[in-house]
DNA sequence: GGTACTTGTGGAAACGGTAACATGCTGTTT
DNA sequence: AAACAGCATGTTACCGTTTCCACAAGTACC
């Protein structure tokens, strides 16, 4: 005879008294389980009259579903796992809003593993995920090699890749931004203000982001005639020293260009430190353009004039795709490009000599 | 007869296609599954020698236990319920990576719940975190009631609040800055600086932050035998333009304050775009100082004094009460208080008249 | 040489759902 | 009237763990 915990606490604090199960409300509503999953869930045949007087009991008794054995019976756990590098920086946190956006819609939660940029935190992240944790996965920037992805996918594991980082299997499921056109953009925007002698710096070499943007940077600079001078493309790593770092040299040479174009937002802000520290004023002595739009474009003085990515939407979009993943309906876009934006503020004018 | 699939994908790509369970590992190991999961949790009694061996067979077989299932037995799912009201603003995003960071050394994971600030939402996704999903909670800045935080306890539901909104039952653990003695000092440095008209932009009336800040605020004027001025204290809602508008007012006055102590970093910046606007320099003609040290204050013009919050600290901190929570190991220190500390940038300076 | 305790191991009962299958009904078709 | 389809509901096996209990063998003690 076991004791049925009918008080809220049984006080053993063990964290599952008394919650009420599909069982109880069930014995409540005087039908099987069966039919309070049927209409739990929405599933095969029920009387109206039936669902109303189960629904009722549930609202009365406040009952959820425990995921934890819906997940184990082959059902699905309601969770998703998202992978990326790092929490904090304005870039991924603003891709996570728009997953967490979307997936609450569908009654989903994030389970949130930041890898710090290690390959084996990720590797062995997505390895406790995928067994049974949750139902599918979200990889922002991910760090994994194209062959540990198809060894994810034939395992059966169901994810979709946000911003790849290389460029991986045809066959996985990503979104990203138009990398190309945003750079193509911005680097059009700086030529038509009369800028001849445009740098870039760039993120890390071998970035699908590096690569893509830089294309579209050389396609700009070739559609104007503009011959690409190599000594103006400087590599460097998205973050704020690097740009101070990057910009410095750039500045030192001896025909130094009169306008950067920065592949992202931190770097561009660097730039403008670099720029500053050697007296040079922004827009007049050196136009600068980042790429992402995060908040900090607006902060600083002057506001950068910035590629704006759709970073919420790109997190929506994501988990649409994985959505229709789960439903099991093939689609054709398997690779989805987000349209970028140039905003043009402050920090680029007519170069000193137009 | 069932099929039993060797191979790791079984093509209904389900999700649960070969993964390796207990089972298969007890038997390749040629010990039963209670053996294996005395292994896997070091408990009970086991040799060493079977240790080994099945230490081998799961290592060679990359064998992690689901933990759905784990979950569903009366262990432990391994997940934790993070609630909060948006993932981007900085200062949430920092919390967060110090509780993931922390939470990665227990091995277990963060469910993420944004709230939108809807107290409904909280509510309903507190109510299903509590059912299965979760081992234990962590609330940051949470919407609920302290009544209604007191019915989640007596349900069993362990959980830690990180900077309570409102004053919360005494027996719920929390973790928070120091506000009080943060304002104390952010308000001493203004008044050592030589001001004497010092205004306070605050946060929403009857948050705790607010007044706790306020008292030191007050502690300092009070202790330097200034006279406080109410028409001196605008209260606001933590963001940049509701720090415009503040300030603005502010300086609309017959006597206008001379320094601002904004109650947050957003508020500090919005102040002083208010400044910029009509042609004051900061700091020569206003001195303004934040809260928070994310960041922003440190790209302004002129960079931000403000007083740090450890978040990212927070975070671990509350992952570590909520560890000994489920320990069961009852513990002294419920409420956890963590030093601000004072860093003096570009935006303070002695004032005119002075 | 019993008795009692320690150590190592296996068997089997939960845990709370889902879903396949079985079982009645009520009409409708042939 | 028999056969059958569609609806509504109940029964039950199963998902992969943990954990309690039983049992066996070895050791220590009187």
């Amino acid at each position: 005879m076991r004791a049925v915990a009918r008080h809220p606490d049984d006080g053993t604090g063990n964290g599952r008294s008394g919650r009420t199960t599909i069982r109880q409300i069930a014995e409540l509503a005087g039908v099987s389980i069966a039919t309070v999953s049927r209409v739990v869930n929405g599933s095969g045949y029920v009387s109206e009259k039936t669902r109303r007087s189960v629904e009722s009991v549930i609202r009365e008794h406040g009952y959820t579903a425990n995921r934890s054995a819906r997940g184990l019976s082959g059902g699905r756990t309601g969770l998703v796992g998202v992978t990326l590098p790092r929490i904090h920086p304005a870039y991924f946190s603003l891709i996570v809003a728009g997953v967490a956006e979307a997936l609450y819609e569908h009654d989903m939660r994030i389970v949130l593993c930041p890898t710090l940029h290690e390959h084996d935190r990720e590797v062995s992240l997505l390895e406790r995920l995928m067994h049974g944790t949750t139902d599918c996965g979200l990889l922002v920037l991910p760090e994994e090699s194209s062959s540990e992805l198809r060894t994810l996918m034939n395992h059966g594991y169901r994810f979709v890749v946000v911003d790849p980082r290389k460029r991986i299997d045809e066959r996985v499921p990503t979104v990203s931004a138009a990398h190309s056109s945003g750079a193509d953009q911005a680097t059009r925007h700086l030529l038509d203000l009369g800028h001849r002698r445009i740098a870039a710096i760039t993120g890390p070499r071998g970035w699908m982001a590096t690569e893509e943007r830089q294309r579209g940077y050389h396609a700009a600079l070739a559609a104007a005639g503009v011959l690409p001078d190599p000594q103006l493309v400087v590599a460097s790593n998205f973050d704020i020293e690097g740009g101070r770092r990057a910009a410095a040299a750039l500045l030192e040479l001896d025909d130094p260009p009169t306008a950067i174009f920065a592949f992202n937002d931190p770097l561009a802000i660097g730039a403008m430190q670099a720029a500053q520290a050697r007296d040079l004023r922004v827009p007049a002595d050196l136009s600068i353009v980042g790429f992402d739009d995060t908040a900090e474009a607006e902060l600083v003085t002057p506001a950068l004039t910035t590629v704006r990515q759709p970073l919420a939407e790109m997190g929506r979009m994501a988990v649409s795709l994985l959505m229709r993943l789960l439903e099991g309906r093939p689609f054709e876009a398997l690779h989805v490009e987000l349209a970028t934006q140039l905003i043009v503020r402050g920090s680029t004018g007519a170069p000193a000599g137009g």
